[in-house]
DNA sequence: GGAAATATTATTGGATACAATAATTCAACG
DNA sequence: CGTTGAATTATTGTATCCAATAATATTTCC
């Protein structure tokens, strides 16, 4: 091919980008916004924890890359780390799509939290320093104003990451990740066994929490914060078939 | 190409594995034992947990591919859930290592094994059958067989099995599947930390925690099961620097 | 017309090729 | 002789391509 070739070829349609190199990419990340791994990742976890990807959703790979501008094999690794999460269920040769859990799973995920919550929010009450209570402070607000609003995507985002910010004070990375992973499937346990007329999130217990790490009273923040829980999970309806998927044994017995 | 040149080139090197497809690839899994990746996957972590590939330890891609007789691809999935786990760490172009945890990590690994498995035997004492009972009885005696003959790798692989056969009879996946993955990272701990002239595994408390479940004795089972973690942490030595790494922030102080 | 069989298309799984970075060797210099 | 700088080599990261399976459309036959 002569230089002249090259050039066309290259006006014609633009180099391939699996030739050009990571660091012609990062150029191409700050100038066209090409997110990388973990930034996909990220979005989608909030799209599927905003409920703005309900379960079941198929999650396409060729479909996502053409979204977010990558290739199949990002999206693959994103994929993988889903799944890894219970986030995402992959059957073999046919794809991912945005997990269901079911009743046992969705008990499973409220057990594991009312044993680890309690702890993580005795740790962060002795931890917390004034600076962290002043940021829980800010945080509640954030989800009083995205109630006053009603903004439904806000608070249930809000709501997680209140949970989330406890974790972290508490100082045991093992923990908090297991939480972190807990607090995402209770996402998507809501959407699927939420009591329509019933709201899932209490509305003032964050504050009550606050209150009693300011106090110091770490006795009261455990009993709260599993108090807390159980209204959470009371608020559901396990006997509410997951959404159109019908369960035959249930109907013919 | 001609049919008689495929056929000469089919005869001075085998046919590449990437163009032969899976159904060629499992009739070679089943033939030549070739491994899948979940199998490589169970191989390596073993290797680790045994101290065969112990802390710092570089994993190298090619290597590992040549080793198992599979390509990068399968490998690299390998790593990545490794990582996921904690039992690798990866940086940036720079390939995977197992981890080496450090002191903090170690006391944080405990706080959380000794706030999840007093739960989880409680739970299977409360679940456990007489077959599961007999099962772990079973289990025991295999501990004890290697501590006869001093098998030191059974011993060890054989103890984390035993507390993972507890996290399921108690029947939460998602508190089993975090105790697995804190089972696999106190092992690294031991290595590094193990105080050489003290055992870190008392040798008969197994047997007590089967008895207490026997009894169907929940609180005696938990009270035990807290009691043994903290000997078998207070076995180790922190203060030990881990092995050979220099430590220039302690030095210069 | 409807059901079964077949062809077609879409999508996933995975090996490989190539670019970029880190590691290593070698050379030059003080 | 040791230390810095440049070439070389090894290794990782990623896009692409091809095969295999699943999903869909089409045809055939009763």
């Amino acid at each position: 091919m002569t230089r002249n070739e090259a050039a066309h070829a290259a006006l014609r349609k633009p180099r391939p980008a699996a030739r050009r190199g990571v660091a012609a990419r990062a150029a191409d990340r700050v100038a066209r916004r090409v997110p990388d791994v973990d930034t996909i990742h990220q979005r989608v976890q909030l799209a599927i924890v905003e409920h703005r990807l309900p379960p079941g959703t198929k999650l396409g790979e060729e479909r996502l890359a053409a979204v977010f501008g990558v290739s199949r094999t990002q999206i693959r690794q994103v994929l993988k780390r889903l799944a890894h999460n219970s986030i995402v269920t992959v059957q073999a040769n046919r794809g991912a799509v945005v997990s269901s859990p079911t009743v046992e799973e969705a008990r499973e995920v409220f057990a594991a939290r009312r044993l680890i919550e309690p702890d993580l929010i005795r740790k962060a009450t002795l931890a917390a320093t004034p600076a962290d209570i002043k940021r829980l402070r800010r945080h509640v607000g954030l989800e009083s104003a995205a109630r006053v609003t009603n903004d439904k995507r806000a608070i249930i985002r809000l709501t997680g990451e209140f949970h989330q910010l406890i974790a972290e004070l508490a100082g045991n990375r093992f923990l908090a990740r297991t939480l972190r992973e807990l607090e995402t499937l209770t996402c998507l346990v809501i959407i699927l066994y939420d009591a329509p007329n019933n709201p899932a999130c209490p509305p003032n217990e964050h504050g009550a929490l606050v209150d009693a790490i300011e106090a110091r009273d770490a006795g009261r923040a455990a009993a709260l914060m599993q108090e807390h829980l159980r209204h959470v999970e009371g608020a559901l309806d396990f006997a509410r078939n997951n959404h159109g998927e019908i369960d035959f044994d249930a109907i013919f017995s």
